[in-house]
DNA sequence: GGCCGTTAA
DNA sequence: TAGTTTAACGGCC
């Protein structure tokens, strides 16, 4: 049982439906078996299964007394959800389509009818939908990605070209929705309800005339998806991907309806961890949450309780948070090496990250109170260790005093 | 508060 | 040969 989700491909991305994804898994297994990455995914994976398994034992023991009285607290709070349900506003995501590759190929025209992805032989950021046909996505190594489609190109990463887009695209972002929240360089919710007051328009024709103002200032795509909250919006954005959009009407019968058989996985949050608990509970759909509910209100937290319960009948983020209230709690900086037990490489390689992390802080002018590192080894175990600094800083020298005897401690311990 | 794990892009 | 980087958050001890 444990090893069927093992190293498989995930297809849970646009253009890959109706794949061989038996052949591609073949090719994935062939080129992951035996190495250590596939060990250390074997390891987590018996951990999910032991997870699974505790679930299974409680589940077990929950008696009908406990579930009808659980699902009574459930249907209560999923009435008050209701009762104070939003319906009023428009809100919009964005998505670039296969935003790094696009750019490529736009600026490299014999690109545009190959199989290309961006990134390395170590890890693709992106893919074309040539490459996907193949299996081949982002999140893979490039070198499985060369497995799968030997005539695979890959191209470097060139960020500062996918910055310089994005400027352009969140421009046009900004004459819809002045405080849009950018989710990364080429996604982006928009709240279009004031818009669509002042200019007395649908928001389908709206949303396309933003699309081909993208499309004419870039020469690239965008997909979007336009619903009466953040979670339904991002998922509406992938249904005509690429170049495409997806409105859900703003009621509550329609919202019911579309929830009640979409897949867990698409909501925003649930993971490959969080998809694998809920499928052993028989929990496929959104709508399968609510059926549910009794068993998730008993066997999960109360905030994984919530979280669920307001997916499963499709309520989500109806307010976009304003751009001076989204302030960062964090800023880190790490680098992969070639594997080595030489602590005086490895201390330069933290007085580097060090030094570099005090220039970043320093150019955004932030202080911070803690220095954590973490140290990633060859077999890909991961250990972090945190400390409070006695006052907030971003001098380098500072940053790195601490790390380093963090490091040492991390490294005395192993 | 410290550490680990999950998620997302 | 090769399996990223950055940020946020929840659970647990």
């Amino acid at each position: 049982l444990g090893n069927i989700n093992l190293m498989s491909l995930n297809d849970n991305k646009a253009g890959m439906t109706g794949l061989d994804k038996d052949k591609i898994n073949r090719i994935i297994q062939a080129a992951s078996k035996g190495s250590k990455f596939y060990s250390k995914q074997q390891e987590n994976q018996t951990r999910i299964d032991g997870q699974i398994a505790g679930l299974q034992e409680r589940m077990l023991r929950l008696t009908p007394t406990q579930l009808l009285s659980a699902q009574h607290e459930a249907d209560l709070y999923i009435q008050n959800l209701l009762d104070n349900i939003d319906l009023t506003r428009t809100l919009v995501h964005v998505d670039m389509d296969m935003f790094y590759a696009a750019v490529e190929m736009r600026d490299n025209p014999t690109l545009r009818n190959k199989p290309m992805a961006v990134g390395g032989m170590g890890m693709l950021s992106t893919s074309n939908y040539a490459a996907r046909k193949f299996g081949v996505r982002a999140a893979m190594p490039g070198f499985i990605g060369k497995k799968l489609c030997p005539e695979l190109v890959i191209v470097p990463v060139n960020m500062q070209k996918y910055a310089a887009v994005s400027q352009v695209v969140r421009e046009v972002f900004r004459e819809y929705d002045e405080n849009f929240a950018p989710m990364s360089l080429d996604e982006a919710y928009m709240d279009i309800t004031e818009y669509l007051e002042l200019h007395g328009s649908n928001s389908w024709d709206v949303v396309q005339e933003m699309r081909s103002k993208i499309e004419e200032r870039t020469q690239l795509t965008a997909s979007a998806g336009i619903a009466s909250n953040t979670f339904l919006a991002k998922v509406c954005s992938d249904i005509n991907k690429p170049n495409g959009q997806y409105v859900l009407p703003a009621n509550h019968a329609d919202i019911l309806e579309f929830v009640n058989k979409l897949p867990i996985r698409k909501a925003s949050g649930i993971g490959n961890v969080q998809e694998q608990l809920l499928k052993s509970l028989g929990v496929n759909t959104c709508g399968d949450l609510y059926l549910k509910r009794g068993e998730i209100k008993l066997l999960f937290s109360q905030l994984s309780f919530e979280n669920y319960m307001q997916i499963s009948q499709g309520i989500g983020g109806t307010r976009l948070e304003p751009r001076e209230d989204r302030l960062r709690k964090s800023m880190s900086n790490e680098t992969t090496f070639k594997e080595t037990s030489d602590r005086n490489i490895l201390i330069g390689l933290c007085e580097d990250l060090s030094n570099e992390l005090a220039e970043e802080m320093k150019r955004e002018e932030i202080f911070g109170q803690a220095v954590t590192i973490k140290i990633k080894s060859h077999d890909f175990y991961t250990k972090t260790k945190v400390r409070q600094l006695t006052a907030p800083t971003n001098e380098a020298d500072i940053i790195y005093s601490c790390a380093r005897q963090l490091l040492v401690s991390l490294l005395e311990s192993a």
